[in-house]
DNA sequence: GCTGTCTGCCC
DNA sequence: ATTCTGC
DNA sequence: GCAGAATGGGCAGACAGC
């Protein structure tokens, strides 16, 4: 508590200073920037001029304002303000202010990573502050946050020269740079680059910029609330190739009913385009120069940029199921324990493989991309299909676990060397021949599936599905999915709210897992043998546990897992944990206290190991894999 | 060239 | 991945 | 129920340090 005393009283010091040091001249130009205004004017509230880059202070500041706010339509208005003025007077750094707001660099396919981490980070505060790396570490343990740390912790030392103002497209551009720095001693470099930033800042601007590094930029506001503050500002205040625009304004004089019917449309129409075309790249120049209501013709699902894919509802039981897509067709599917594949096969010929995250997958898996002219039937010229990649045993010809295909190798895999076969499961068709089909309804988009494709055994086939209804059904499906090694069921409506516009609902599937079924699935008796302070939100509590199990034959706690929250559990003991390797558990969650049971009669190290053995995928991997069996634990 | 640590990305 | 929380 | 944040295990790849 000294310690902190103590920074602050500093802080304040250094403050009161340089702002009676500025104010003899003039106040910090955008100290006092407040796009939280309702009736904000873009123009006149603005503190950078017409053709002006953006100052990175106008963001940091919005960005300051959104995190102090609560409600997430008060967190929009800010941020489409801010958006308001830029499309006005800097419309070219718009891109720049979109990716800086979402903390991203480039669209996900493009791979652009900036490859720093919590300990570079710290590293570089360290060396830009004078201070010590431990000492930065206990502040940021302490704050829960390393945006803070560095906020408070800027050097006092005089500099002989003031740098320049940092600017949105300078910081952008600087981050890039970052990203784009490999090999030998990219390190140092990196942590050079940020060094020259940082004491750039101003104000608050060191807190966002040092968690844009960190690539957490906690303001509680995220994609979903950027696309909407977007398409507001773009209502709101078009863009206009002249100057003053003809419309600052164009909410002024609706009535409150209309202005919200307006302000929806316009979210939806930027939504429904980034959710086909995932790609502010794309969108941005193209939405600045023909204006929203032309963006749905220039910006479509396209062939070779991956669009986002649908997710799943997790639910408790076949019970919750029925209820939720009551009087509806539905179909169940098995739900493979692989990886996301979102295949695109272009026109030219050229196929392209996208993750669940967009990411580009497509020199991951060479032998998909050999096997696809052999399951194209003639009739595709162009498509995207949605499936999973799954290990695959090509001798017995069974599934194998989501933790072999995690071994295959990631990049540029060479085709003769791939160790680790894999069998695609197609489950939907998103695109054929030039024409989306994200608005179809999933029977229309299935049915094309199954007519598009030829199917080949442990390369490429269908995912397994029935059309079910009663309850007893469904359990026996779900039942011969897991022993078929895979997670569960997916359960998806055939007609009614039945298509893949992720904009209007992103979780249309229900899955359904055996270990999501209460009183089904393994439990075990642990003993919580640490805790970890939280960060960010959870700043001041534990943000997660350490637990064991007991080992009767050596009388010791082993830590098998940990887990985010512990009800009630406000102090924990702290024991010398001897790092091993041995089984953990995939999805850890915290159940129930045992208040019956006594440390030592937790779960035991053998019971544990049996647990392990009888999964059933592990016991159909068979003999072979005995001898591998140290190596697989 | 080997090893440990960090990072990003799968689930 | 799962889980919790504010709106 | 949505959106956001904070957290889990575990792998390959990249790089630092020797």
């Amino acid at each position: 508590h000294l310690q902190q005393y103590c920074d602050y009283s500093l802080l304040f010091f250094f403050l009161s200073f340089s702002l009676s040091l500025e104010t003899s001249k003039k106040a910090e130009l955008g100290a006092d920037y407040d796009p939280s205004s309702s009736k904000y004017n873009p123009l006149e509230d603005a503190f950078w001029k017409c053709s002006e880059k953006v100052p990175y202070l106008a963001l940091a500041r919005t960005l300051e304002l959104i995190e102090s706010t609560s409600s997430r339509l008060k967190m929009i208005e800010i941020m489409c303000n801010f958006f308001r003025s830029v499309i006005i007077l800097s419309p070219g750094d718009l891109l720049y202010c979109v990716y800086l707001c979402l903390n991203q660099l480039a669209p996900a396919y493009k791979g652009v990573e900036l490859g720093i981490g919590e300990t570079v980070l710290m590293k570089a505060i360290a060396q830009a502050t004078g201070r010590n790396v431990d000492k930065i570490k206990e502040d940021a343990q302490e704050k829960g946050d390393l945006g803070l740390v560095a906020e408070s912790s800027r050097s006092t030392q005089k500099m002989m020269m003031v740098p320049p103002r940092l600017t949105v497209p300078g910081v952008f551009t600087k981050l890039k740079e970052i990203a784009s720095m490999t090999g030998n001693a990219s390190m140092a470099k990196k942590i050079e680059k940020i060094k020259g930033m940082f004491v750039a800042c101003r104000l608050c601007e060191a807190r966002y910029l040092v968690r844009s590094l960190g690539g957490k930029l906690r303001i509680g506001l995220a994609e979903q609330s950027v696309l909407t503050a977007l398409g507001h500002a773009l209502f709101l205040t078009p863009p206009s190739k002249e100057f003053p625009p003809e419309v600052l304004d164009a909410g002024k004089g609706l009535g409150a009913e209309t202005l919200k019917k307006k302000l929806d449309e316009a979210a939806l129409i930027i939504k429904t385009t980034y959710s086909e075309l995932p790609s502010y790249d794309a969108i941005i120049p193209m939405v600045l120069e023909h204006g929203l209501h032309n963006l749905r013709a220039h910006c479509k699902l396209t062939p070779g940029i991956p669009l986002r894919p649908m997710l799943a509802h997790p639910t408790k039981g076949v019970s919750e199921v029925l209820k939720r897509f009551e009087n509806m067709e539905f179909t169940c599917e098995y739900k493979y324990d692989g990886e996301r594949a979102q295949i695109h096969y272009l026109e030219d010929g050229k196929i392209h493989i996208y993750s669940r995250n967009s990411e580009d997958n497509t020199s991951k898996y060479p032998d998909i991309i050999k096997r696809m002219p052999k399951v194209l039937t003639s009739k595709v010229k162009s498509c995207v299909l949605d499936t999973e990649a799954v290990a695959w045993d090509i001798e017995k010809k069974h599934i194998l676990p989501f933790q072999v295909l995690s071994t295959r190798k990631r990049k540029d895999a060479d085709e003769s060397q791939i160790k680790v076969q894999v069998c695609v499961f197609a489950f939907d068709l998103l695109y054929l021949n030039g024409e989306a089909l994200v608005d179809q309804p999933f029977s229309r988009r299935r049915e094309l599936l199954h007519s598009s494709f030829c199917e080949i055994e442990g390369e490429f086939v269908f995912a397994k599905s029935m059309i079910l209804s009663n309850t007893e059904e469904i359990e026996g499906f779900l039942e011969e999915s897991i022993k078929g090694n895979c997670e569960g069921l997916m359960v998806k409506t055939l007609d009614v709210d039945a298509t893949y516009e992720i904009a209007k609902r992103s979780h249309n599937w229900l899955k359904l897992k055996k270990d999501y079924l209460e009183g089904v699935g393994d439990t075990l008796d642990v003993v919580v043998i640490g805790g970890y302070l939280g960060t960010g939100k959870r700043t001041g509590k534990y943000g997660g546990f350490l637990l064991a199990c007991y080992d009767e034959e050596n009388e010791e706690y082993q830590s098998i897992c940990k887990v985010r929250e512990l009800f009630h559990l406000k102090f924990c003991f702290h024991l010398q944990v001897e790092g091993q390797k041995g089984i953990s558990l995939r999805f850890p969650r915290f159940q129930r206290i045992r208040d019956d049971k006594k440390p030592e009669d937790a779960t035991t190290a053998s019971q544990v190991a049996e647990m392990y053995k009888n999964q059933s995928q592990i016991q159909t991997q068979g003999k072979a894999n005995d001898d591998d069996e140290e190596d697989f634990y």
